[in-house]
RNA sequence: UGCUGAUGGCGAC
């Protein structure tokens, strides 16, 4: 029974719909479908594989909900851009009886964010954190392309202060989405100190840097930069 | 100190 969710989970990564559809009419059959386990990652494979409709007959007609489900759906209407749905089935919660914990928080968070949806992503993080929660390396990397695009650099800079003084500039999701940040807000030099700063060289980081140079106008440093790291040996894309 | 399910950045594809 314990490996159900992962077979489940590998058709999600591999968005193998038929192999999906077949393992859940197994666990039909099979009667195991009552499991929490088993039925949240079915959840969580038909929102990946954008079969948006799918899970949430399947999340209603589920014999045990719990919040890991229910975070999988809300944050799969998040990703979609379905602002509407994402908003409903989060704020149901309470009815359902249980409460958001940070991964929830995560999923709009990020969602929000791959969609485009800037500003809700950063007012997801606003009410983590007057919901009592403390943000994640997760969830700052997450917010922080938002506040870039926003051009919202106060809040930037606020979150940027928040990752020295928690020790999460060694993460380095979060180095690069800093730089991403800091070039998007057309800031040249905090994004080249957070840049120096950083120990080692990250490719994403570097990417990160060369795609914020050339923003700028800056296209021949972003091309120097570009050679020098590759005399370092560093595989560049 | 792990051991079945939900959440992460830039880029290439």
């Amino acid at each position: 029974a314990h490996v159900l969710p992962s077979v489940i989970k590998a058709c999600a990564g591999l968005l193998a719909v038929k192999i999906g559809k077949q393992v859940h009419g197994f666990s039909l059959a099979s009667g195991l479908y009552w499991d929490p386990f088993v039925e949240s990652s079915l959840v969580h494979f038909y929102v990946k594989c954008d079969e948006l409709v799918d899970a949430h007959k399947l999340f209603d007609n589920m014999v045990e909900r719990d919040v890991v489900c229910w975070s999988a759906l809300a944050a799969g209407y998040a990703r979609k851009g379905d602002l509407v749905n994402a908003k409903k089935v989060f704020n149901e919660v309470k009815d359902l009886g249980f409460e958001p914990n940070t991964v929830s928080w995560n999923g709009m968070i990020a969602g929000f964010n791959q969609s485009g949806c800037y500003l809700d992503a950063v007012l997801m993080f606003q009410q983590m954190h007057l919901h009592g929660f403390t943000s994640d390396g997760t969830s700052i990397s997450s917010v922080l392309p938002a506040i870039g695009d926003l051009g919202y650099l106060n809040s930037g800079t606020q979150v940027h202060g928040y990752v020295i003084k928690t020790g999460f500039a060694v993460d380095k999701c979060i180095v690069s989405a800093l730089i991403d940040m800091y070039g998007k807000c057309r800031c040249a030099l905090e994004m080249s100190q957070v840049f120096e700063d950083m120990g080692q060289v990250d490719v994403g980081a570097c990417n990160a840097l060369i795609a914020g140079l050339s923003r700028h106008g800056l296209a021949e440093k972003a091309l120097t930069v570009f050679k020098e790291l590759q005399g370092q040996g560093m595989e560049l894309n």
